[in-house]
DNA sequence: ATGAAAGCGCTAACAC
DNA sequence: GTGTTAGCGCTTTCAT
């Protein structure tokens, strides 16, 4: 049960028969304070003794930094994706010796701005605002009493760091792992929500065919809910036309996971008659799936780092250079992309 | 980029022409504190004017609660349920005013410790501590020295409070759905590893067999390591032996998906030839499959909204009473079950 | 009805 | 080398 009254900084003092202040310079090492060996000795042995722990809320009210970052989210928290961004940044935090304080708004934007307040309230160093997908928003005006940046979302007006994926590149490369299999007809069956991602995905796309000298033919592309029912019809419709693409790239792991379910309904084999890479690297999904699905990874873990890095640059330095960030998405290969089938007719 | 020095208690109450007590108590709305509505009227305007934010920090260290709550987690981040689960502790700590402090070990005790520690210096009112899923564990030691709950987790020594969901029971009404479908051969393809979902799923499993006077018949239960492949190889061989069960009750959903790739390879239909079930609500993927399929939920939002309130008796009542909470598993019906096809041979 | 002052646990000038 | 002291921003007796 324990739960005595902890001990503080003061019984270590007593206990030592030294006063706090050496016992506030031993234990945090200050640099230039010089206190004898001995001294150091006894002070850490009561510190020990006493199982003492420093009260992080009086140090940060003292130097006025609590160690502590905000997470905010709009509803981040009930995707898989989730996890890898708040692993980044809690493991960020943790090597600057910051914890991570959680709130999410659940999407609705005044819950949003009290959620900033609550945790400008705790004095959070800075706060990373994160969505669930690559998105274009207004942050919440807290957002500028302290020192932000975006997760995965880039402001309208610009003025506040971010980082979102390089979903352009990342597209392209997906289609050229296509092209360079020997693709030459290759559907693409996009998202039809108006969000980044579905442009940029498809100018990628476009810079492949164009990198390989393939026309683009708009009949080749298709938009769908981006789910596997989505997925499933935009890839039945593409795979059901006369001359019909021997490969599809989906915009995402589960429209892919829907292309699987058209082939399979068709009796087409993946990737024997046709090819499939997806996007997301939705791990449970591109793993699950038979055969494995070559995907394009989305770099959550990386943002979440970044965001984190580029906060405490701001926070330490004072730097206020606003940065955008687009970091790449590494392609992951499994098993979904062969040799175009040979000639049929 | 604002950041001027935060307007403090002082401010408002130079600003309102009255003192810092008075600011405290019309701000607090401390009951029994008698202020004249006119000064009250002043002080809000002031500390409105001001977008005065009281200084937690300050508060928790005045008031000795921090109004915060720690979230430990052996590495519940990486798993998409980790989300629910926060999200049922994100939603309780909020209706009690407290944020979440986030924290993960990622499996490593001693790292465990270290975030513990790290927890109790933020001063936290109370610790939720979470795995992964259902787990039999030894909590660190630190664990001891705040409010502490468990969740997903029970601990060894039973001193701790602690909430994990009804496996048994909801095991039993999974298989129970089937019996109930007019299933009487019903195959259990369960997790090889030694947890205690593994025991209680099948204990529950039989309850339900012994509920409708169904022998049970151990050949029809086969364990493998749950994840699509094993539920793969648990059910084609439980649909390849002779006298082939009529449904599949599969300890988790992503063994499902593999019984599901099973029944296409040996070209039986779902719910027609053969009827699945499988248990954790794993939404995407339950969703996704093809005929959605039916499952039982596993109560991770409600579990965390518990061990919250749990907490939250604890720190508040002071009350230590250890409880153990078992959530039920509902059933979550989509499309995988129906009557077992007409006799065949 | 309102205010002065002590003190939560700590750091950082500034003595000695 | 080591100790005294003044706050950080707030709540809370206790006076008035």
């Amino acid at each position: 049960m324990a739960q005595t009254t902890r001990a503080t900084i003061k019984d270590v003092a007593e206990r030592s028969g030294t006063s706090i202040t050496t016992v506030s310079h031993v234990l945090n090492e200050v640099p230039g304070k010089r206190v004898s060996a001995e001294t150091r000795q006894r002070v850490r042995r009561a510190a020990q003794d006493l199982g003492y722990r420093p009260n992080q809320l009086a140090k940060g009210l003292r130097t006025q930094r609590s160690q502590t970052i905000g997470f905010i989210s709009d509803h981040v928290l009930t995707t898989p994706f989730a996890s890898r961004m708040i692993a980044g940044v809690q493991h960020a935090a943790a090597e600057a010796g910051s914890l991570v304080l959680l709130v999410n708004s659940e999407g609705d934007p005044e819950l949003g701005d009290a959620q900033v307040d609550a945790l400008l309230e705790r004095q959070v160093d800075g706060i990373v605002y994160a969505t669930v997908y690559h998105k274009l928003i207004t942050p919440p005006a807290g957002l500028r009493q302290a020192p932000a940046v975006l997760l995965d979302a880039r402001s309208t007006s610009g003025t506040i760091s971010s980082v979102v994926p390089d979903e352009q590149a990342g597209a392209r490369a997906a289609t050229e792992e296509l092209l360079a299999a020997g693709h030459r007809r290759i559907g693409f069956v996009n998202n039809e929500e108006d969000i980044p991602a579905q442009l940029l995905r498809l100018a990628g796309y476009q810079d492949a065919l164009a990198a390989y000298d393939v026309a683009i033919e708009p009949s080749l592309e298709v938009r769908e809910y981006p789910a596997a029912y989505g997925g499933y019809a935009g890839a039945l419709r593409l795979l059901q036309s006369d001359d019909r693409p021997t490969a599809l790239f989906c915009a995402t792991d589960w429209m892919a996971m829907g292309a699987y379910q058209a082939c399979q309904d068709l009796e087409l084999r993946i990737p024997d008659d046709v090819s499939i890479v997806g996007f997301d690297d939705h791990e449970l999904v591109a793993g699950s799936l038979r055969p494995g699905l070559t995907t394009m990874a989305l770099p959550h873990y990386g943002m979440g780092h970044w965001a984190v890095l580029a906060l405490l640059r701001q926070i330490d330095n004072g730097d206020s250079t606003v940065q955008h960030a687009v970091l790449a998405c590494p392609i992951v290969r499994r098993a979904s992309v062969g040799p175009p089938p040979p000639c049929r007719f």
